[in-house]
DNA sequence: GGTACTTTTTACATCGTTGGAACAACGTTG
DNA sequence: CAACGTTGTTCCAACGATGTAAAAAGTACC
């Protein structure tokens, strides 16, 4: 039933060799030969059993893609680049999903061997430098977003400090005063680095930093948001704005804010981050950095395509990728 | 660098065989000799490949998963429940992306064969019957979603008539006269089955029908919902509810109200479908239908293990999978 | 101690493919 | 025409695992 190369030999009366070397595209064989060859494959409707040939090569084909969940837009956006880039160059994607705890990333990151996939993405979020592989015996490794500073890993992601620093600059660009921020979990380091470009937006501004304004969230999602802006709005001097570490939180927000019968951004004005493709149907649509996913995706497929073919020398790299500030209605109005 | 059987049978002074029976939980195998083996297998780190292993067994360990786009939250949320169903089981996921064009659901379905992965769920968009294999020679097939009527397939999918039926009743219970619905699309069959939902509910309470009240649309994105709802209000005498095919139609179609002044549900009630997590925080929140997606994945992964792992013989199966009407503000209002 | 049986281990072939070496056929050249 | 390099093909081993069957070891019984 399942046809192999020895059936197509056969039947085109040559060695299981040569068919191999049309298959693969090898130089040297007669043109008549060739001929019969490919009339064989196209009659048998031949297609190499994967496994075999990776078997034999040392290669599986694969790409594993580590994800907290990909419910999450950004993840399904992400993932689905990724899947893009990497059918490009020949490789299928395999994703694994962690929740998001460590647990669970460190076990991915542990199952992923050299004999299930030839390289991995991986999008940490509870990672610590610790978990990582000491020897690089592995497979090659790239990590996408948060940057678990000590690692010596090839890392592709925009920079998140400039980015929130842009996001909150264009909040006191329009002149607000009280900024308050939501997203602060210690745990993740893309927090760390938001809430530092959040501090050095404030103090470029002259505006002080108060614990009070920064809301924390455990998970980043759209209730927590919801959650953390209602306990904002409660302050003695509530904000006048607000800028959440990504999109869902502001959605929470943005809904937080029409529930108590305040209006955004005249009372309130909201940015997110991160350019989830339902911020720009929100109402009011949302303001946020839009990094460029494509970029991203590609990029970091480039660089573990890269290392898998050969390149294991260089020194890890660590790349950024462009982003844009998207100004939409919850900071200018209709 | 990287273990095999046969480093951990030398260390073990066994044969690569009886490491296998250990590592495969074979009964017959000495105490003692388990025991070193064990410490061996421990020592070195041992873990099989994949590759070999499938080879050998006729199995890959993967499913596909077939969906258009993963940046569209319905298949995201699918994409991750699927994955996590099949994990139970032991198996990875593979997703292929087709945009939901005809030619790239063509080229998956035939590009899955049975060295790639030992069977597929896919959800089609726009296949027809003749594009299914006619020989059941290939992978076991589980399709989502659409039924493509005369293809002896298994299925699983809620039954969208009749929950289209119960999102229109819904609107003709609150007392809506003027229903019109977003989504037409010749080419989908969900799209066909969500429109004869919403003709007998018209019918079942007595309003007639109007192809004027029924907008197209291609894809089923926001955009093409708030284009959609456009049109619709700036009909003569325009609609008072509205019933869209998915909820990214609903959410567009709420902000084209929202942006020529009008109020939901006052003016217009809207009912979505799929029940994404967005709609749940959009403003109005949104009433839609709520597939159990759970089950929907569950179910659809149990369907394939079973065909896998031995039942060929009984006849395609029809599952169905429970959905429930979400009531929200957009036809109950705050 | 021999026979029959069960438990445990091993050697070997095999899955489908490709790398490498060996071999064959061919035309060129001195 | 012998020697040679170039092309084209075949044979064999190997990737790492497991199924089969046979060998080896152990046990029980007469």
């Amino acid at each position: 039933m399942t046809v192999t190369l020895k059936d197509v030999a056969t039947l085109a009366g040559v060695s299981v060799k040569t068919v191999s070397n049309v298959v693969n595209g090898y130089a040297f064989v007669k043109p008549e030969n060739r001929r019969r060859v490919e009339e064989a494959l196209a009659a048998t409707g031949y297609r190499p059993n994967v496994g075999a040939r990776n078997l034999r090569r040392g290669r599986t084909g694969f790409l594993a893609l580590m994800v907290p969940e990909l419910s999450i837009p950004y993840f399904g956006e992400l993932a689905g680049l990724v899947i893009t880039a990497a059918q490009k160059r020949g490789w299928s994607v395999l994703i694994e999903q962690t929740q998001g705890t460590r647990p669970r990333e460190r076990e991915t990151l542990s199952s992923l061997g050299p004999h299930l996939v030839d390289g991995a993405l991986v999008h940490p979020e509870a990672l610590e430098a610790a978990d990582f592989p000491a020897e690089p015996g592995g497979i090659p490794l790239v990590m996408l977003g948060e940057h678990a500073v000590d690692v010596p890993i090839d890392h592709v992601a925009i920079d998140n400090v400039l980015a929130a620093r842009t996001a909150v600059s264009h909040l006191t660009a329009l002149g607000r005063k009280r900024i308050a921020a939501i997203g602060r979990n210690p745990a993740r380091g893309t927090s760390s680095q938001r809430l530092a470009g959040y501090r050095s937006a404030l103090t470029e501004a002259g505006l002080s930093y108060s614990d009070a304004l920064v809301a924390p969230a455990e998970k980043w999602h759209r209730s927590v948001g919801a959650a953390a802006m209602k306990s904002l709005l409660a302050l003695p001097s509530p904000p006048d704005a607000v800028f959440c570490f990504n999109d869902l939180l502001a959605i929470g927000a943005l809904r937080a804010v029409a529930e108590l019968g305040l209006r955004v951004p005249e009372d309130v004005a909201i940015v997110g981050f991160d350019n989830n493709e339902e911020s720009a149907f929100s109402l009011p649509s949302l303001t946020t950095i839009a990094p460029d996913k494509t970029a991203l995706a590609e990029a970091a497929v480039d660089l573990v395509h890269r290392r898998i073919t050969g390149d294991t020398t260089s020194p890890p790299q660590d790349i950024q990728t462009p982003f844009a500030l998207e100004i939409r209605e919850s900071t200018r109005g209709r």
